[in-house]
DNA sequence: CTAATTCTGTAACGAACAGTCAAGAAAAGG
DNA sequence: CCTTTTCTTGACTGTTCGTTACAGAATTAG
């Protein structure tokens, strides 16, 4: 009935998640976005209506790329210690592997976006929330809190994570990160 | 010898390290500056060279206010364990009690700034390090690292109110906060 | 008082900003 | 073929950006 669209919009998203987290919202133009893209100004308007419209989609697809895929795994990796030490430590290895000192988009919009933008805020307290749930299901039936509610250990383990991001933002160093997620996993049974 | 300055630097820088604390480096405009500090653009550019030179000042003025009374206290407490439960919960008193939800500036520095700008680098290292070293010095003469590199343990710490900043930016709510602080608490001896 | 110096306030700079719009190009229905 | 619909392109909007320049006010030295 009309004209196909020319872009492939997963790509364009996926070009403007990693301009996003390299430069954060404000830091990132739309001319940075057209090039980053390869999308001309008025597609990328017609297709997301606005900047932040681009920006909601960049997060949705980090939350389906990263984070949801882990809950999956939480969900059936029976060894829980084993599979949690693995996460942290595969969470080490690709902050090393990146290489860039930038933090991953779920801090870099929770810290820069999420206190203005209630739209980010939603999505990352849900994101958060999901993986709380996976992570308190499993130390939960595994009795790893040592006494302690599940939901609370499985709170320390995303603060952890989160705070990660932080450290290598300033040292992605990974002998540090590997001995932080190390004392880390100390606190489960 | 000359005119005398007017307005009050310390003042100024304080009212900047608020300012660049709600929204960020790219955030805020030189404008938001001079309504913030009651400075003129004039003089708020020949105080401190350009918007960056203010952000290294204000970004300096954070380590002095918070980071370094937090090494005094560390290096003349002795009851390790408690001092360091106190600090956690401190740390939580004052995300709640501030109520907004934005990060510290050393945190928002480290995500936003440190990666493009090595001199927010070196300074939120070099306050970071330092912090390192006072929790590793009490961990370690006080025996709370399990057979742990006491420096190891320390980082964990860090990474941990880290983390809790990040936390907070998306539910800054007082009982999740202190039930992650008492976690991390438990990886100590 | 005058001269020298340094601050303050404002106007202005070019560049970059987010967002709009109209005209042309491409596809599908008839 | 032509019409209709949608996407693309690029020029353009007015605004705001960080920074500079300059005139005038304030202060001190002589």
């Amino acid at each position: 009935m009309a004209r196909i669209r020319e872009f492939d919009t997963e790509a364009a998203v996926e070009a403007a998640m990693w301009a996003f987290r390299r430069t954060g919202f404000e830091g990132t133009s739309i001319q940075d976005l057209v090039e980053a893209t390869g999308v001309g100004r008025g597609s990328l308007y017609a297709a997301f209506g606005n900047k932040e419209g681009l920006y909601l989609a960049a997060v949705d697809r980090y939350r389906d790329k990263y984070a949801l895929p882990l809950i999956e795994e939480l969900r059936y990796g029976l060894p829980a210690r084993e599979l949690i030490h693995g996460i942290l430590l595969d969470v080490v290895d690709e902050i090393v592997a990146d290489g860039s000192r930038h933090a991953c988009l779920m801090v870099s919009a929770a810290v820069e976006r999420a206190p203005h933008d209630p739209e980010v805020r939603v999505r990352i307290r849900a994101t958060t929330a999901s993986l709380e749930d996976a992570f308190a299901d499993l130390i939960g039936e595994q009795g790893l809190a040592r006494g302690r509610d599940p939901r609370d250990v499985a709170r320390f383990l995303m603060t952890t994570i989160h705070g990660m991001r932080v450290t290598a933002a300033i040292t992605p160093d990974r002998a540090a990160l590997t001995a932080i997620a190390e004392v880390a996993l100390g606190c489960l049974a």
